[in-house]
RNA sequence: GGUUCCGUAGCUCAGCUGGAUAGAGCAACAGCCUUCUAAGCUGUGGGUCACAGGUUCGAAUCCUGUCGGAAUCACCA
């Protein structure tokens, strides 16, 4: 890596030439700005004062001492207190014909031998995922994704809330009111059916409220004692004692329930190596928690619950057992925390979950490692912020959901629309064309959402989250396949042993962004942020558009720079790629 | 009220651990299809980086405070 070299050939210089010590952290080496000269500039202030000159000073005899040093400098400039240095033609074409021999160009190894449980989803069973769930599914995909080509080890988890008092609310209203209704007969998806009788029961217990206080009775208490929840609250206690009935019921509506997720999930393009289930492990936890008080890092209080005291770290008390004994979320959390790390042993275990659960994951993390398990630092919260919409938040009591697969499908039939209008899929086959539209409707999608900082709330507008031009996946897409059909217009497209002696403005643009890709994914790595691989490949397919404005590729007459510029689009179209396989998005040959 | 997060162009967003004159896209306007795909390219206009202090060679970025917005603070999950 040349920005490594050239800090410790720095760090050298100066001791050989000022006599004085530099840490290599003092040196730091950026991106060439645009409108200036060169490839790479080390910003010399940091270490002006340890040299007593001048900062212009420095930076000339620096560059001085380093173009005579490295091979790969063949000129250099200072402006204020920056050096910038430009790299020879031999250093860009060489790096560009290895990254193009390289099958694996843009994996690192800074995941190598490390496990990563990556937990994403986690619906409950009582309705349809939602554009909230989304934004979840696909920042889970693709920082496992990130991660993967990083080299981690990872394990893609998911945990299904399958049991509780909001799947008997959907049981009870489907038994009362369902008259029989399946999947099969209504034509409905079977997590839509069970969403439905969701939104039944809220209804119809919403009517007997107003009738208990229609007759006198207090608000409050007209909630607490509705018949209908008073008979959700039984059914979960009969299906807590095992209710041959009531699992069997419980079986058949979460079993629709599945079967609908998968269709989403496969529409969605992504999956798990190992599914939990709340109902399985609902009860874990309870053990570490008598634990804790043998060892008295949690205490009991008078009606005999068990608390954690976090004050010192800055939070407040945490409930984990009520007075009858009975776990509450913590304490389940607990369990599966455990559960999880003894059955992977990961370095590293990530929830995705909403930044509503924040204060959620702060203490989780705080009473494991309170309990003295030293995997809890592992433990990492990937936050992320809600999606709302143009009229404001999104509340599935007043109907502004965005259910995911209507959204997905709607996506589909605009592309459709798009597509048709401006002719593009004139020679496609009917089934091939139906392809297309639906990869680039997810192309659309995908990226619009994982294009957002995670800890940002955002806004989903539907109408230009499907917009084809500008900061879009489909604008990624189209350059892929356009690239593609030079491709496969060139006869030979291989590496070449003859390399230019002279790079266009804008093939050294697009080849220093292509030498840019290791690290921005690793970078990408590191920090979960999908958005900065997206930032990032917008930037390569601009660049490349704009090259291609301009620059022909197939008519250029001498063979070396036809070849070089053939090696550069087919090294980029796989960039483009792979950035966008990332994002779990898929990328056409054609379009 | 306590805690946490967010505030950058009319709109949607970038801006990596402090670095040069704060960048894209959309929208607006003006150009470019006899030439590898115009779902494209080129140009113009648009900013007190919420505000006020501080730290230093240098602050959108770090610290403190203020103002806006959001989340959370349950013997719910």
């Amino acid at each position: 890596m040349f920005e490594e070299k050239l800090i410790q050939v720095t760090v050298e210089l100066i001791r050989s030439h000022y006599g004085q010590e530099v840490a290599a952290s003092q040196i730091q080496i950026q991106k060439t700005r645009r409108e200036f000269d060169g490839d790479f500039t080390l910003v010399v202030f940091p270490f002006v004062k340890q040299l007593r000159k001048s900062p212009e000073q420095i930076g000339n005899e620096l560059g001085e001492l380093i173009c005579n040093t490295m091979s790969e400098v063949v000129a250099f400039n200072v402006i204020k207190g920056f050096l910038n240095l430009s790299l020879s033609v031999d250093f860009w074409t060489c790096f560009l014909k290895q990254a193009s021999l390289k099958s694996d160009f843009g994996t690192t190894n800074t995941g190598l031998n490390k496990r990563v449980v990556l937990e994403f989803s986690s619906p409950n069973t009582n309705k349809p995922l939602h554009l909230g769930h989304i934004r979840n599914n696909l920042l889970g995909w693709s920082v496992s994704e990130i991660l993967k080509a990083n080299r981690y080890d990872v394990v893609r988890v998911n945990l299904v809330n399958d049991r509780g008092i909001h799947i008997c609310k959907s049981m009870l209203a489907w038994q009362k009111f369902g008259k029989g209704e399946t999947p099969e007969a209504s034509g409905l998806k079977g997590d839509h059916l069970v969403g439905k009788y969701y939104v039944v029961f809220d209804k119809e217990y919403k009517a007997e409220i107003e009738k208990l206080v229609a007759d006198g009775m207090d608000r409050d208490d007209a909630g607490k004692n509705a018949p209908l929840l008073k008979e959700a609250q039984q059914m979960l206690r009969l299906w807590e004692e095992n209710d041959p009935e009531i699992r069997s019921l419980w079986n058949k509506m979460n079993g629709w329930v599945y079967d609908g997720f998968d269709k989403t999930y496969s529409r969605l393009g992504i999956s798990f190596d190992k599914t939990y289930y709340e109902s399985n492990t609902y009860l874990l936890g309870k053990q570490i928690v008598e634990k804790g008080l043998e060892d008295k890092a949690l205490f009991r209080k008078e009606d005999t619950s068990v608390w954690a005291d976090l004050t010192l770290e800055g939070l407040d008390e945490k409930l984990l057992l009520r007075s009858d004994g009975t776990s509450v979320y913590m304490t389940q959390d607990l369990g599966t925390a455990k559960l999880r790390y003894d059955e992977f042993v990961a370095d590293t275990m990530i929830y995705v979950v909403g930044n509503e659960q924040n204060y959620h994951f702060d203490a989780l993390k705080t009473i494991l490692k309170k309990l003295g398990y030293s995997w809890a630092e592992g433990i990492h919260h990937l936050s992320y912020g809600m999606v709302e919409l143009p009229e404001g938040k999104m509340k599935s009591r007043e109907g502004t959901v965005v259910d995911a697969d209507d959204l997905m499908e709607e996506m589909k039939n605009t592309a459709k629309e798009i597509s048709m209008e401006l002719g593009k899929l004139d020679d496609f086959e009917s089934n091939e064309a139906e392809q297309l539209y639906y990869m680039l409707a997810m192309g659309a999608l995908k990226y619009f959402i994982l294009k957002v900082d995670p800890v940002k709330n955002m806004l989903f507008n539907p109408t230009e989250s499907i917009d084809f031009n500008g900061n879009t996946g489909p604008f990624i897409q189209y350059t892929h396949a356009r690239i593609c059909s030079i491709l496969r217009r060139a006869e030979i497209n291989e590496p070449t042993d003859t390399l230019p002696s002279e790079l266009h403005l804008k093939e050294r643009n697009i080849t220093r962004l292509l030498y840019e890709f290791p690290q921005i994914v690793a970078e990408a790595g590191r920090t979960f942020s999908p958005a900065l691989i997206a930032n990032y490949v917008f930037e390569l397919a601009k660049e490349y558009n704009s090259f291609y404005q301009d620059i022909p590729v197939l008519k250029e007459q001498d063979e070396t720079l036809r070849s070089f510029r053939l090696m550069l689009s087919s090294t980029t179209a796989r960039v483009l790629a792979k950035a966008m396989k990332l994002l779990g998005v898929d990328v056409p040959e054609k379009m």
